[in-house]
DNA sequence: GAACACCCTGTAACCGGTTACAAAGAAGGG
DNA sequence: CCCTTCTTTGTAACCGGTTACAGGGTGTTC
């Protein structure tokens, strides 16, 4: 590889205006700038990254924390693929990489309790690759651990997961207003009896679904009869048992919003099983538009999450950090509603 | 951040000795280490990456290109999630991280034709940031570009993508045989006229999985008539107008192993608009099991691929070859038959 | 007691960049 | 014409590690 110093010697110039050269090219005079950026070219320099950033204190590296939780191996992200394409082609842009953090701790530090075994070894791997902050991605349970990081004082932005910290911030959907289109279109559906299964309490989007669905009933003057409020885990069964605690009820629902798709689907084989028709006699709304939503029967509707522009999201606000900019506010992102059979 | 003369300081020993406690303990007299093992846990020390990837030309980091093709903006990797957990975890335990390098080229690179805009970008961001060696994901038309990576002499495993080359290998599953493994299944519950649907010519998986399909075929004793072998492209759309082919025959198949799971559900769908009962009419088997396939209805029967185990294997590969070890042959992970209702 | 090997340790060069500081030269003002 | 200011450049220190090399001490052998 071509260093500096050999660009220097063949200028006939000293290493400090060749590192000028790239990086404040005004303050070296034109025609030194032009030789030494023809030469680079000619040899195909390409700066030691490991060096400047021991100079700089500054990797253009951005750490992406995400542990899967080794005691839910069923965990699945819903959007993963597409977070991760957006998070890199905006970081791309701005010359970023995105570095997956290794595990520091071993299944035998996990078993001890901690879910993120080690939130100050993360830490301690941002400042030794110098870099620029972290990404967090919730894995089910992580959460807790996320004020740890978000306390650190490092630029960190997690996704889904509110956190509180100087230079911490948070982009994730805007659960509630997505969770009162979903109750406005059924209403105006004619729907006057609505229920809701909702996703763990102490998950963001899950409270804030919550939030906007008891805004929206209120606010379409319906009332919330006991027992139309039923948690589930995100997950199929739970969605599954929900409906059918649902169906049992004294007088069920005719509609009820479900705060993922997978649940959605549990509730529509837990309503098949009950006999009941979808849409005819009971309205099924999801979230997320995971894929199987266009494809279970009948189609499913639901809220679709700009999943590709949380990551961009996610990443922009990093940067601005990185940048010293102030801490970004939080971000919600619009979701939209997809209309297909289950609802109509 | 400490550094190693720090503690040389406190230890009263030279910087020499302290970095040898940690690269060559037994150069170093037992009394020394421990006084230096314990200052450094004491003042909590770790190694700069930086400086020491700068110093040793290694950083303890592996690339991973997966560039996402933006032409075909519904493509999909069957398995990602799975292949970085796998990855990730098989990394970490030898203390390597892995980067997602940046797309090198923009938009208007790549808009130029090539899909990989630029090999040589990435052979360069590997010299520069010291990576140990790549991990190559492919993202639906990037295999041919792979073959640079391969020739540039960087250990690189690829997943999924036959590639050739001094320090390159690749892992995959054992296509072939999974197939046969379908094919035997249908013979088994009696089926004597079995089609597939195959997915582009080109991929390898598809490639392996149409051998073993014929191998089996041809073993079992069955004909192969014209029009039993179709070529989709591994999405939903195809495997759905490649099944009404199938079943506008003269003689349609009873049976058909479709090379993914996303076709089988289009098969699937096309069964259903033709009015045929699955699995009572037409058997069908997919390949990939993927999450959808336990949920269509009849649930899939297909051949579950070890995905992790592939991310695992890929991770060792790429470590051997760092580690200086010879080019490891490559991998074929064997697959799993997992039945469902769609075939008994 | 000399010669030799081995073990341990320190000095200092090196990896390849960045940048503070000093100095030389050019331009502008009185 | 002298003084000041600005622009451009080079020297050299620095980032925080690793490691070749040399030298001192100890033990063994003859």
């Amino acid at each position: 590889m071509t260093t500096i110093r050999e660009i220097a010697q063949l200028c006939g110039v000293s290493v400090a205006t060749v590192s000028r050269v790239f990086n404040q090219p005004l303050t070296v005079s034109k025609e030194k700038r032009e030789v030494v950026e023809r030469v680079a070219r000619e040899l195909d320099y390409r700066p030691n990254e490991s060096a400047r950033a021991l100079a700089t204190k500054r990797s253009g590296l951005i750490g992406l924390v995400w542990d899967t939780d080794h005691r839910r191996p069923g965990w699945r992200h819903p959007y993963l693929q597409e977070l991760l394409i957006g998070l890199k082609s905006a970081l791309s842009a701005h010359g970023y990489h995105l570095l997956m953090l290794a595990t520091s701790g071993s299944a035998a530090l996990r078993a001890v309790g901690a879910s993120l075994a080690d939130p100050v070894a993360y830490v301690n791997m941002t400042r030794r690759h110098h870099l620029g902050g972290l990404v967090l991605i919730d894995s089910g349970s992580d959460a807790p651990a996320f004020t740890a990081f978000a306390q650190s004082g490092l630029p960190c932005v997690a996704v889904d997961v509110a956190v509180d910290g100087p230079r911490a911030t948070y982009v994730t959907s805007d659960n509630a207003e997505g969770a009162r289109q979903a109750v406005r279109h059924l209403v105006e559906a004619g729907h006057r009896r609505i229920a809701t299964i909702t996703g763990p309490g102490r998950n963001l989007p899950a409270a804030d679904r919550l939030t906007g669905f008891r805004d929206a009933v209120a606010g379409a003057g319906l009332a919330l009869p006991d027992g139309y409020v039923v948690e589930g885990d995100f997950y199929r069964p739970s969605g599954q048992a929900a409906m059918r605690s649902l169906i049992a009820l004294p007088e069920p629902p005719t509609a009820v919003f479900c705060a993922s798709d997978e649940m959605a689907v549990g509730a529509l084989l837990a309503a098949r099983h009950a006999g009941l028709r979808v849409p005819e006699e009971l309205a099924v709304v999801g979230f997320d538009d995971i894929e199987l939503a266009a494809l279970v029967d009948p189609p499913l509707t639901t809220l679709a999450q700009d999943k590709a522009g949380i990551g961009v999201a996610a990443a922009r606000a990093v940067l601005t950090m990185v940048h010293g900019g102030a801490t970004p506010e939080p971000a919600f992102l619009p979701t939209k509603l997809v209309v297909r059979s289950s609802s109509r």
